[in-house]
DNA sequence: ATACTAACTGAAATTAATTCTCATTTAGGA
DNA sequence: TCCTAAATGAGAATTAATTTCAGTTAGTAT
């Protein structure tokens, strides 16, 4: 992948955000870069998701999320402020080798997001 | 909720379809009943989901899909065909205390996808 | 049976997120 | 410096779903 100045900005971006959405590393970008396309941002957040330097989320009933922690987790997201927390479910491990015994399912991977209320919201209100 | 001859139809379609989408029950419905606008049946299926007749599945990168069993279970996708099979996930049960006690979140729900291949893939190609 | 009204419907426009197209520019190797 | 594959910007296109609005209907009240 060629290293631009493009690229540059969007990692940046990403350093200095939580769980953003594309259209937010873009406002981001957008700022020190006011020449840059979203469809730029949007293919720049797709290859690196690709190539595995990222983690790309998509969140059911919303759009899609990118994240910097590359370790097996796992997302809370909060259904009144929209915010995403990672959280890691050890009860998960292994469950691969279930699945696929009694489904036959082969499975590559697996997303859970749980929603709820984060703790400021709970007393928000 | 009223009982109109749409919504009678639109029952009928997600009793002989497994996991459609709303375009798949739209193409089912429309058969029998050509007049039937897409908006109609998006709008059936969100209420009869709201009054918990049906589940609502946000698939992560794809259509939203809908779900006639309702007790707790969980899906797995294929990435090839699409298909969408229940699983139960034992695993997880009570975890909405830990995440609690743990992240102060308070749970209201969580959905887990598992993807991969189905086993009638998995000897394709 | 009739009238009434809130709920429902069809068609088309709109929104939101993302991808695609294509002409132009650029990074980095030869 | 030249060359070319890769990347970019701008805007159109796509996809899934929702909204708008004028007209229709189910089902309750009379």
């Amino acid at each position: 992948m060629k290293n631009t100045v493009q690229k540059t900005a969007v990692m940046n971006a990403l350093m200095s955000l939580d769980h953003p959405t594309a259209d937010e590393v873009y406002d981001c970008v957008h700022n020190e870069f006011p020449s840059i396309s979203k469809a730029t941002v949007y293919r720049i957040l797709n290859r690196i998701a690709e190539e595995g330097e990222i983690l790309h989320l998509r969140i059911p009933g919303g759009a899609d999320r990118f994240d910097t922690t590359l370790c097996t987790h796992h997302h809370l997201q909060c259904n009144r402020c929209g915010k995403v927390c990672d959280v890691s479910v050890p009860e998960l491990e292994g469950i691969e080798k279930r699945i696929k015994d009694e489904n036959g399912f082969s499975i590559a991977g697996y997303r859970l997001v749980f929603s709820g209320l984060c703790s400021d919201c709970i007393f928000k209100k």
